[in-house]
DNA sequence: GATGAATGAGATTTCATTCAT
DNA sequence: CATGAATGAAATCTCATTCAT
């Protein structure tokens, strides 16, 4: 009695939870509305209060999830770093977003599965991923002033080919690895793989530019200082 | 009535191809044996007759696809190219066989979800695998030794870029569209994709070369006329 | 629908009731699940709600009828008569037990068919059956003193000769009348039988004694008025 | 091909031997079809082509059975020793039969669980059995006249006990030893019970008599040998 | 807001039996 | 005499959802 904790919202969220965790082992179909209550100490009632039906809470979950991951994307953080910087930084918190949250790459798989048909609907998605793509747009137009991007890039572009070699591997790594009979899960490995896609996407938009950026004509300062801190990818072995 | 058709081959076959799309389209979990037996227009315990269970039948269209996917892949064929060509078909035939089988790709998705517990146990992988890994070192060796390709380039990190730009695209196309509002199904924008993934590998692989090879001290001949045939990448716009 | 009972504990023993008759009429495996939860009107997956398994059920089945079994030996109020009767009254009482609960027998065949694996678990069994043999023993004890029975007889043995012949003869009723062409079903067969029973088990505590009991040293009285009360055994015929 | 035994005897003692483990084991309704054949390395179809359906095998199993248990009690045998034996060795060669057939244990019992609805057809069954009562009735009548036997013993009564006796022990025994916490399956205890019920069945029948039966009028000679050959039952202990 | 009891529809799997060769 | 392939009916068990309190 005492203890049921009669805190709406923290009722809801243990659900979302518990719910995320499901949904992202089991599938949508695999999910069970009774393992989920079961996991909060709820009823089963309480799931269909809050979210009406299993399809209801599956649609919250996946609005939570993007959510929760595009903020730990930090795009709008990377902006004060200097071009090349920030896009490796760029590069750094998707792949370590991703590494966070593996519920969420078997949730956006589900949700392919599925052809979009949840989040279609859902107007955040937008709202969402507009600063993101804003802010590589802005990221590669400071570059090109500096001299160090060359110019024409499609910012969504970069962001498909980054988003692409972070979520693979680890979405696939398991039929990756008896593929090709790697391990890919270990620190190292992922280090490996990081400093690897860095140097991709870094390349990629550096092409054809001489190594030394062309001196700004008017220095920006205030950003140099970070520039110098940026390390370099790591070269692969494995 | 009229015609049972008492050819266990063809039946087997029919189960395994109608299973595919029912698991590729559904999971593994939301997939229906029912479902499948009756689009087989055979009563389902035909099913268990040659696969034994829901899963035996699972992993069996897990190797079908496999074996499948593979040989579309024509990575042997491929050798006969000049490096830079072959590594572009090799793109070109990756990015194509998964377009032209979207089950292969939910497939390993519900694969990957499962931990490749199902394929772990299949042998056939390893010999699936290990030809096409031989063919890229294959290709690597003879780019550096014409002088086109740098040194120290692991296949299987090549394996890895390629196969993420071309997997993901297409396996997250849905969620990549609401989130980035773009088209990525047209043919066009598929060919754009395509042409910018062959860039970036070939880019990669490439990369600090002087444009022109080098000549090779002693020719090769048979190969240069290919090499001359390779097609320029296309610059995506979209 | 008007009346949804609402009342677990009867739900329970509903079920319990029903899966008794059908586990002893047709067996473990030939018992349905359909078929008990018809009979209580309820859907079959209450039955799975309450036990868990059509094992789960059977285990609880055969625990209930164990305990009802049991009850109706009243062997511990047989103590209060003289050792001669508290016997006849215990192979009475036996016998009537089994015969007013033929279910009992089958589903007793049927869990040595299993070998006994289901109430092996169970740890009501020797709490049940250890009064039993206690009040055998104490029969026998209070028989020796009163010298009409003879010494060294192991209530076990006792036991087991007793429920031999109660329960055979109730069990094997119908092989039996086939193999011999005798009726065993009637009333008068049945009261032949018991009576004869009888008379071995009483005869083999008593064999050797003299027909008179030496008079006890010091008389017990309270118990002496039944001890005459005593019926002869009835002499069979068919 | 050349393995294919077509012999058609040979083929139908085969099914019927699996198939009586199978009954006995599993019950009418637990036994499969198909575990049949396949221990017989048949296939299916032979079963219905010798016996028409599962039915029809249980039945001829059942027969084949009986068969066997009777010849097994030897009891025309044993009118050749003198009556004190001859009773004695029938109980030993009931309780041997049963010990050595526990299929046909479980198969009578399961008979019995089906009403005798089987057997009650088979006109096998009075042929078998006749002969057992007539040599009982022989026994008592011989022993009557040595004056070992007191008179108005019921040869049915006889066989009923003894047949509970050997039957109850060795078919109940899973139950029984949980219930009274004994051991009932070593050979020792095995003999114990043996010699028990042998001295039961025996007191029976001398029961009132004199310990030396009074010297027959007109001595039978060429069964008093044997007669002193009999061996003293064993008193129980455990 | 919260719950235990109950449900109907449907899931996978099993099984005795038959067909075609 | 013998078989592998096929079936229809039914078995156990599951699951999202709702009712009554």
């Amino acid at each position: 009695m005492a203890s049921r904790s009669r805190d709406p919202a923290r009722t809801r969220e243990k659900l979302l939870t518990h719910a995320t965790t499901e949904f992202a082992r089991k599938g949508y179909d695999g999910a069970r509305v009774d393992s989920i209550a079961l996991r909060c100490k709820l009823s089963k009632n309480m799931l269909y209060y809050y979210f009406e039906s299993k399809e209801g809470l599956f649609v919250a979950v996946l609005e939570r999830m993007y959510e929760k991951l595009r903020t730990q994307q930090k795009d709008l953080a990377v902006r004060a770093s200097d071009p090349a910087s920030a896009l490796k930084q760029l590069v750094h918190h998707t792949f370590n977003a991703l590494l966070d949250n593996p519920d969420a790459i078997r949730l956006m798989n589900e949700e392919n599965r599925h052809k979009g048909k949840h989040i279609r609907q859902s107007g955040r998605m937008r709202d969402l991923y507009n600063p993101l793509v804003e802010t590589i747009r802005f990221i590669l137009e400071r570059g090109r002033e500096d001299g160090v991007f060359r110019a024409g890039i499609d910012p969504a572009f970069v962001y498909l080919s980054l988003s692409s070699l972070c979520y693979h591997y680890l979405s696939n790594q398991y039929t990756l690895e008896v593929a090709l009979g790697v391990d890919l899960g270990s620190e190292k490995a992922r280090a490996n793989w990081l400093a690897h896609i860095t140097e991709l996407v870094t390349m990629y938009c550096t092409s054809g530019m001489t190594a030394m950026p062309s001196p700004p004509t008017s220095p920006r300062p205030g950003r140099v200082t970070k520039r110098t801190a940026t390390k370099r990818p790591i070269r692969q072995s494995a």
